[in-house]
RNA sequence: GCCCCGGUAGCUCAGAUGGAUAGAGUGGCCCCCUCCUAAGGGGCAGGUCAGAGGUUCGAAUCCUCUCCGGGGCACCA
């Protein structure tokens, strides 16, 4: 329809500059916006005003002349000039009603589109450490991630969902030694635990494990673990060389052994973050392992590439990536002194490895914190001899959840955390959903558990499943008094009244929405649509019947309802929140 | 000190690439079930869009500076 009013324009534009009533420099592509008002008609550009100064004309004079040279069409009732030099279009409301028979043919596909040409995009979401349980702030990654995924895919987007599992780290081998000195401790062992362990329960729970299947036989007697390991934390020895050297210890006295602990732990926490994700409706098409990437020699690989192409250095025994060269602020060590790659280094190669993979764009989501970190990727990939603007990073905000009025504390290491689990049970999948995308990701989340709770009024998600369950609700009704619905005993024209109007142009504005909210990457503009829908469903209700005698008007009504109920229900499955059809 | 995000009604937030009187929800007050679920609807009150400059026909939106929050600035991951 846009697109429509802007040819208009463009011809109209033309004829006028043919006729030599009109010269302009340079082609303009008119700007046709939604109207807000709909005093204002359905469509507006702002055209003359843009124009005016390159004629001698006012604004509305110009408008007066563009609207002359506009050829007529069936789905513009009027034009009009208003205000400083406004064009506004008024649609043919049968062309708007003609919706509604649009919404009954295409079904769950109303709405979606193919603007993404089939074009492969990568979301790669939430890829916490396998250290620990899904915190709630690991949850609005996932739901947005997840919720983004599915509006680019429904605008024509071939979309893989990838998790980067970092299995090869420090930290993970920080949380094999953790598991098995509680294990020690349940073999009836008693020692200092590091300050800087993993600490949390399910920590005692993998060594529980441990012990059930091996007895004591991976045991050994505190002193000897104990023994050599310096620097001595009681005695107030630096605790990150304290647990390197812990680490190096259950390695050796576990020998091969070490690998089972290690494995164990990994596979339970990843087990227990797949399980939580898919009970927040949240599933991907990849686990893509760190370990297996650099057992690939994907590092050495990146390295080489960098080396050749000149962009590294040597400086105090550590080898460096001349970011600074790329827009980063400064250099970054890729090799460390102890011949360790860092971090960064196995993220080069994953990136670089993603873009392999044939992706046109990888999209991937961040928590805010990582800010700084977006420049040195992608100074890499450009170093690389990839475009960077293949690669978008998205940032998330932090969430806060808060409860009675108080706001939760949470913290990985010291175990004192909402897991996401615990918040699925106590708010459920459906308005854990919703809320953590209700808000833009650029925005702080303020996560009212009280609220989500609150089977009431004051809960944003049941407003719009309630407006779901009435469309329904009324159709059993409808059973009830031995009426049937017969969409073709129907006269659209009917449908006049104001609140229709309403909700009819709010049913036509759909794929706008999710187009939008696909390529600004905006899920929220999704969710706020949604209630807008329901509020105009909620109105609409409270001041008609649909139930009527007259079977005409009926019909049309029970088809306009219905449309209506398609479209909350295509939108709820995007947020991957249910449609319940009875509340 | 430098970098990123935010500052819109008492509270939580929308405001689509600058556009026509700044909108919801919630809280406060008033009203609406002999009627398809009142988990609903309607109305009233409530704003110097943090502040100051600038660009523009036109700014909550773009630029600069200031103030106030949150986060980040490792040979950690």
């Amino acid at each position: 329809m846009k697109d429509l009013i802007q040819g208009m324009l463009v011809a109209a534009i033309e004829a006028l500059q043919a006729e030599g009533r009109l010269t302009i420099e340079t082609p303009v592509i008119p700007q046709v916006t939604r109207t807000k008002d709909k005093a204002h008609g359905d469509f507006a550009s702002n055209i003359p005003m843009v124009l005016a100064k390159f004629v001698q004309l006012s604004p509305r004079e110009l408008a007066q002349l563009i609207i002359e040279n506009t050829s007529a069409s069936d789905l513009i009732e009027k034009i009009e000039i208003a205000g400083p030099g406004f064009i506004n279009f008024y649609l043919n409301s049968d062309v708007q009603r003609s919706v509604l028979e649009t919404i009954e043919t295409q079904g769950e596909a109303y709405g979606r589109s193919n603007v993404g040409l089939g074009q492969r995009l990568q979301v790669e979401f939430v890829s916490a450490n396998p250290t620990g349980p899904l915190h709630v702030g690991h949850g609005r990654g996932a739901a947005y991630g997840a919720t983004l995924a599915n509006l680019l895919s429904a605008v024509g987007y071939e979309v893989s969902r990838e998790y980067y599992v970092n299995d090869a780290g420090r930290q993970m081998e920080i949380l094999a030694t953790s598991v098995w000195l509680r294990y020690l401790e349940l073999s009836g062992e008693e020692l200092v635990f590091p300050a800087n362990g993993y600490k949390g329960d399910y920590v005692w729970d993998i060594a529980a494990s441990l012990h059930r299947e091996h007895g004591n036989s991976l045991s050994h007697r505190v002193q000897t673990v104990f023994e050599g390991v310096t620097p001595d934390i009681t005695q107030g020895g630096d605790k990150e060389l304290h647990i390197d050297a812990l680490i190096a210890r259950a390695k050796e006295l576990l020998t091969n052994h070490y690998q089972l602990v290690f494995d164990l732990a990994l596979h339970t926490i990843l087990g227990d973050i797949r399980n939580d994700l898919e009970g927040f409706a949240v599933t991907y098409d990849e686990w893509f392992s760190e370990s297996d990437l650099m057992g690939a020699g994907a590092v050495e690989n990146m390295l080489k590439r960098l080396e050749d192409a000149g962009h590294v250095y040597q400086h105090e025994g550590a080898k460096w990536f001349r970011s600074s060269a790329f827009g980063d602020e400064k250099d970054r060590v890729l090799v460390r002194e102890n011949g360790q790659t860092t971090y960064f280094a196995s993220d080069i190669a994953y990136h670089a490895n993603k873009l392999e993979r044939g992706f046109v764009q990888i999209i991937d989501i961040w928590g805010a914190d990582h800010h700084g970190y977006v420049p040195r990727v992608r100074a890499a990939l450009q170093a690389l001899g990839y475009a960077p603007e293949r690669l978008s990073v998205l940032l998330v905000q932090f969430a806060n959840l808060y409860r009675q009025g108080e706001k939760q504390q949470m913290s990985t290491r010291s175990g004192e955390f909402v897991t996401l689990r615990e918040l699925r049970k106590e708010v459920g999948k459906d308005a854990a959903r919703f809320f953590y995308v209700m808000r833009r990701c650029e925005q702080h989340l303020d996560f009212d558990i009280d609220l989500a709770k609150s089977e009431s009024a004051d809960n944003p998600v049941y407003y719009v499943q309630y407006a779901h369950a009435r469309v329904c609700s009324i159709f059993h009704q409808l059973e009830q008094k031995s009426l049937s619905y017969e969409p073709k005993n129907s006269d659209l024209t009917l449908l006049t009244e104001s609140h229709e109007q309403d909700l009819i142009v709010s049913l036509v504005r759909y794929p706008e929405v999710l187009h939008s909210a696909a390529i600004n990457r905006e899920p929220h503009q999704l969710a706020t649509y949604l209630r807008e829908l329901a509020n105009y469903l909620h109105t609409y209700y409270n001041a008609h019947q649909f139930i009527v005698e007259e079977t005409l008007l009926r019909n049309a009504r029970l088809r306009l309802v219905s449309a209506t109920r398609q479209v909350l229900r295509n939108g709820l499955i995007l947020l991957d929140v249910s449609a319940p059809e009875k509340m």
